[in-house]
RNA sequence: GGGUCGGUGUCCGAGUGGCCAAAGGAAGCAGACUGUAAAUCUGCCGGCGCAGCCUACGGGGGUUCGAAUCCCUCCCGGCCCA
């Protein structure tokens, strides 16, 4: 059995750390240690996975895990990243978003009560209590506008002419460094982990323990999970991938990870699972080998998948997956099979009477389904050869879709370029 | 509050009276090649009943045969001054 540390090195999970000392601390005993997140949406996205294994891997090694809901800095928003000043979220937008999010966290974290349980924090627990002017002597005074303004999210705000930055996310690090000192005081927390664009704000904690307390705490951050061009993780064309079912489906999200790129695999296995490094390795070396049969993408599919939906839905996805992208012809598979297939896929039910004697015209269906935005993009998707029908390509635009088109009477599957399916099932 | 510069399509960014549905880039989409990958190449990339029409260059009003481009006003942002 690996210790943490050498876990967490395996892994790749270290960016950067306030002190070294950190993996010595890490290894002694059970310790506290906290990540913080916006609660910006009523669902935690896979973008959030990073922080929140980690924090998996530290309880499974016996520390305590804290999240901390930023429902107070929520409020005010961090200017890091962003390059334009971030809307504030109501109050009642918050605590709606919190009421999802804490379901999706039970599945991550264990908040069974013992030694080590994990625990959800609002900062608007003690945010909201602070008195404005004892806020500003026991925080305020610690640090200088100088440094402040040294921070690299600051800096390249005020530095692009046209942005500015409010005072208001201008004052976001204090407070994120004063939620450290509240766990610090309060539970005893020792560390605070985040994404490699948080260390400005942890160091800021860190610090402020240091001066408030005299107590050494540690910072760790974790690399930023990229792909290999650059553009950010956890996003597709259709926007956030969610880990709530009702916004982002199962078969989604396992599709999201299957096509995961090989120049990434091999990282995301490391991050987002917790396979043992042997089998890590073994997948590492069939990407290099067998790239094409793609074995470690499936592994890291079916692994997020059960740990968000559960092994019973991964199942699902996978049988899904294989009848649409297995050798078979779609046409031919029996209704049963179809029809469990088509419970994951994305799908909608229209009336049977849009067949009429004539037919339904393909890009007519291809607007209803949802497939294209405008009709002007069904004609063009049609014309590009980007469409196929129950398997079979359609190249003439004015193709009708007739009730004998149907597969079992009902189904037309719509197949939009390599790998987008819709189902439309006639009623 | 004053002065000044600016607000253009998903984003960045040209355009300063007609040739502008608006250069260029990025993103995105489709095709080819593959492996439901990446890279590359090709095409597309506001909408519609599509040789035409409608909507669009921060909002509103005006000048003009004609405006993203000129004028007025309002809103928003940067910078400088108070």
């Amino acid at each position: 059995m690996v210790s943490l540390s050498e876990d967490l090195a395996f892994r790749g999970l270290v960016h950067q750390v306030t002190d070294e000392a950190v993996f010595k601390r890490l290894d002694a005993g059970a310790m506290t240690v906290y990540a913080g997140f916006d609660p910006s949406a009523p669902s935690l996205g896979v973008h959030h996975l990073m922080q929140l294994c980690t924090l998996r891997r530290f309880q499974l090694a016996g520390h305590r895990p804290i999240v901390v809901a930023g429902g107070g800095t929520g409020m005010v928003g961090d200017p890091g990243g962003k390059t334009t000043e971030r809307p504030m979220l109501s109050e009642e937008q918050l605590a709606a978003n919190l009421t999802g999010i804490e379901p999706q966290l039970r599945g991550l974290l264990d908040f069974s009560p013992g030694a080590h349980a994990a625990l959800l924090l609002d900062n608007a627990a003690w945010l909201k209590e602070a008195r404005l002017i004892e806020f500003l002597r026991e925080v305020g005074s610690q640090f200088t506008v100088n440094q402040m303004i040294a921070k690299e999210a600051v800096r390249s705000r005020i530095e692009r002419p046209e942005q500015g930055i409010s005072y208001t996310e201008f004052s976001y690090m204090l407070l994120q460094a004063y939620d450290f000192l509240r766990l610090h005081v309060d539970y005893g927390c020792e560390l605070q982990i985040g994404g490699s664009d948080q260390w400005g704000n942890i160091t800021m904690g860190v610090e402020l323990v240091r001066k408030v307390c005299g107590d050494e705490v540690f910072g760790l951050t974790t690399p930023l999970v990229t792909k290999p061009d650059g553009t950010k993780f956890g996003k597709t064309e259709a926007g956030t991938v969610w880990l709530d079912p009702a916004r982002t489906s199962p078969y989604q999200l396992y599709q999201f990870f299957l096509n995961t790129e090989d120049a990434s695999v091999g990282a995301y296995l490391r991050y987002f699972t917790f396979l043992p490094p042997p089998a890590i390795e073994e997948l590492d070396h069939e990407v290099a080998t067998a790239p094409g049969k793609r074995v470690a993408q499936r592994a890291l599919a079916r692994a997020v998948c059960t740990l968000v939906h559960g092994e019973r839905e991964t199942r699902r996805c996978e049988a899904a997956a294989a009848a649409l992208f297995g050798d078979g012809d779609i046409a031919a598979l029996d209704e049963e099979t179809l029809r469990r297939v088509v419970a994951e896929v994305p799908s909608s039910t229209v009336p049977r009477t849009l067949l009429g004697g004539k037919g339904a015209s393909v890009t007519d269906l291809l607007v209803m389904a949802g497939v294209t935005r405008s009709r002007a993009e069904a004609v063009r998707l049609v014309e590009q050869g980007g469409i196929s029908l129950n398997g079979k390509p359609v190249r003439e635009l004015r193709f009708a879709v007739r009730s004998d088109d149907l597969l079992h009477g009902r189904f037309l599957v719509l197949r939009r370029g390599r790998r987008d399916y819709h189902v439309l099932c006639f009623e």
